[in-house]
RNA sequence: GCGCCCAUAGCUCAGCUGGAUAGAGCAACGGAUUUCUAAUCCGUAGGUCGCAGGUUCGAAUCCUGCUGGGCGUGCCA
């Protein structure tokens, strides 16, 4: 059990008894000090609770009170009670040394596995096969991923599954490109390139006919955009509100211009590329066409399902080859092609329970709180996501009984989750904890969203490898700066940079709340310092360096004889943070926020450095002392390899 | 129009269901090195937590209004 719900349990009996129903919000009260100079963990519901049993009962008295009726003296000296009602909490020395030798001797560093395991089935990534990978795919790989091993890691049954777009326009238009385009050779030669090849002239043509189909909404946006400025403009000079008026139009008349411009900018470039200007006058109905090769393989035509069949495997392919380097894997990829026999039945399972009902010939499901309905059927008879989802739903809860389902996606998608939750109890999942685990946009220096200057996403491996190559950079300069010159061959360079590199990127996004923006920057998740991947990694690859100069095994030092002791502050400051990394794994999966445990790694990082810096371990002062040192080192790089392998990072040995 | 989200140091961001004097990193300035890898450490400076009210022993956190921004909004995913 982790010090803290050691902590709660002791009080939980007795705040169970003053206040039954509030007893576990107060008991979340209970958390790490704040500062060290209030002990190690302070209680703050003395206050609360004092307020709640009445006026006349003073926080302070309370607190003492408490105190006396819970036993913490195995474990903790004697507790304060501080200002208006504040517990501090000391762990004692001696406890925290035995919990410690403990965590030395086992390979899990403590953490056991949970005792009332649940099951989750985790959806994440699911990319479309048809398109190369792009930057958005990296938040929902990276967070789902690490939610995945954290769960698992603490004893959770995990099934992780890729829901794969594997049958949607985009095979459309590498069905029509196929048909029209092909290079017979180079398909044969490099079927995935050739595939790939099709799908971006096929999009291109078809983004052409989308956006002079756009050109007239742009201009009538310009337009109205005009108006309303000189609306502001004729406002009255002496209108407190005219100024802003004025600045806000002239800004979102300034947008529209340049969205105008950008799209007649694409638009005439196409043109006047005279091959493609060629293709555009010879496919002027490509966008209907697509759609309509959709709707063949769809309804099951037989041409259009064969060349499905010998495309699939090759997308397949190549997106694994992706996984492969991201070092990421899942149980299942069932696909929406899957579910695909099972759309029907969802509709009209709805539509039997009566959930769902005809509106304007589409099938709708309206729900309480929501202007607009869920569509699970348009008027043309085509399925949309909404009932692919619901399909899924059915089938994972028919095939694994999960708890709880998380999906990890964009934000901008809430509230089509909040509406397939609402739809899905109305089925019958109330058992089901269904979780958006929703996060934000990559955001690029401007604070706009990352795309590259053409307007185009940014392409995910183009983006490894920028930062395998920053990495590779950094790693020679400081290599080749070392005092006794470079101990590094070219292939461990290579090797390294590859793992920093893309653990830059993991990391970086990682150490984000998940929930909010952040702007991309390769310079700051490749940087030496703050909370970045290379401050972990020297801080793991300086624990070698130890016990290289000191020439002690390192599995060794794990059973050899001898106890934690605390000679020094700093010794006690890693031990005691040492001591929560079961703790930081919890907070994790509460909200599931990956970027607890990235800010418990770097606090770990920075009090490993304190005590390198303090401590000397290879000429400690006694041999008790140095073996102490050496298995407080050895325990520091494991919870690092540990906590990084469980964000999906592989740890270097030396750098 | 309606709905959801956001606003914290010059910059990038934390701040865990209300808790003690709001924290990191970068950038700036000042120190420490015959090293266990200085890729480090110590220190200084920097804030009206967008604005105005409210709730209470206590508010960056909860409520209301306002300002500024992002996103979503019936047949894309």
């Amino acid at each position: 059990m982790s010090i803290l719900e050691t902590i709660k349990s002791r009080f939980r009996p007795v705040l169970s008894e003053l206040a039954p129903r509030t007893s576990s919000a107060l008991l979340e009260m209970i958390r790490p000090a704040q500062e060290s100079r209030f002990g190690d963990f302070q209680a703050n519901f003395a206050m609360p609770l004092a307020k709640q049993l009445g006026a006349n009962v003073g926080a302070r008295e309370l607190a003492t009170n408490i105190l006396n009726r819970v036993k913490l003296d195995d474990f903790c000296e004697v507790p304060e009670v501080a200002g208006p009602g504040f517990i501090n909490l000391r762990i004692r020395d001696d406890w925290l040394i035995e919990s410690l030798n403990k965590a030395v001797a086992d390979p899990r560093c403590g953490v056991q596995a949970t005792e009332s395991p649940r099951t989750y089935v985790v959806d994440y990534s699911s990319p479309n096969v048809a398109k190369p990978m792009h930057v958005g795919h990296i938040r929902t790989t990276v967070i789902g991923d690490a939610l995945d091993h954290v769960l698992r890691f603490l004893g959770h049954r995990v099934i992780s599954d890729n829901h794969l777009g594997d049958w949607g326009t985009q095979f459309g238009m590498i069905i029509y490109g196929y048909k029209h385009f092909v290079d017979r050779a180079a398909y044969v030669e490099h079927p995935v390139q050739e595939l790939g090849r099709l799908y971006r002239l096929v999009n291109k043509l078809v983004g052409y006919f989308d956006a002079r189909q756009q050109l007239p909404e742009l201009r009538g946006q310009v337009q109205q955009r005009e108006a309303l400025l000189s609306r502001s403009q004729a406002l009255p000079e002496s209108d407190k509100k005219r100024s802003a008026e004025l600045q806000r139009s002239q800004r979102q008349l300034k947008e529209a211009q340049d969205a105008l411009q950008e799209t007649e900018a694409r638009v005439r470039e196409l043109e006047s590329e005279p091959k493609t200007a060629a293709l555009l006058a010879a496919h002027p109905r490509i966008a209907d066409d697509v759609l309509r090769e959709t709707a063949l393989l769809h309804g099951g035509d037989a041409e259009n399902l064969r060349l499905w069949h010998e495309f699939l495997p090759n997308c397949r392919d190549e997106i694994q080859r992706v996984y492969r380097r991201l070092n990421v894997r899942f149980d299942f990829e069932y696909g929406e092609s899957f579910y695909h026999d099972q759309l029907s039945v969802v509709v009209d399972r709805c539509l039997q329970s009566g959930i769902a009902r005809e509106s304007n010939g589409a099938i709708c499901i309206f729900l309480d709180g929501f202007e607009t309905p869920m569509i699970v059927r348009k008027s043309d008879g085509a399925f949309l996501y909404a009932t692919t989802d619901l399909a899924t739903i059915e089938f994972r809860a028919r095939t694994w009984n999960p708890d709880v389902i998380l999906y990890v996606v964009d934000h901008r998608q809430s509230e089509h989750f909040e509406k397939l939750f609402a739809a899905a109890r109305q089925l019958g999942y109330h058992r089901i904890d269904f979780r958006h685990i929703k996060f934000g946009t990559i955001l690029d220096d401007q604070g706009k969203p990352f795309r590259t200057r053409s307007g185009d996403t940014v392409g995910l491996e183009g983006l490894l490898d920028q930062a395998v190559q920053k990495a590779h950079e950094v790693i020679c300069r400081l290599d080749d700066e070392k005092r006794n010159g470079r101990e590094l061959s070219e292939e461990q360079r290579a090797r390294i940079a590859e793992i920093i590199g893309i653990g830059a990127i993991k990391y970086g996004d990682q150490s984000q709340n998940r929930e909010s923006d952040y702007k991309y920057s390769l310079e700051k998740m490749v940087a030496l310092d703050g909370n970045t991947i290379t401050y972990l990694q020297y801080s793991h690859a300086r624990v070698g360096g130890i016990f290289r100069k000191a020439e002690v095994d390192r599995a060794g030092i794990r059973t050899s004889p001898g106890s934690i002791q605390f000679a020094l502050p700093a010794d006690r400051a890693l031990a005691m943070i040492l001591a929560q990394f079961h703790q930081a794994l919890l907070d994790v999966i509460v909200d599931y926020r990956p970027n607890l445990l990235t800010t418990y790694l770097y606090d770990l990082a920075k009090a490993f450095h304190v005590f390198f810096e303090n401590c000397p371990v290879r000429d400690a002062e006694t041999e008790a002392l140095r073996t102490s040192r050496l298995k407080l080192c050895d325990l520091t790089a494991r919870i690092i390899e540990i906590g990084l392998s469980l964000l999906g990072i592989p740890v270097v040995e030396r750098m």
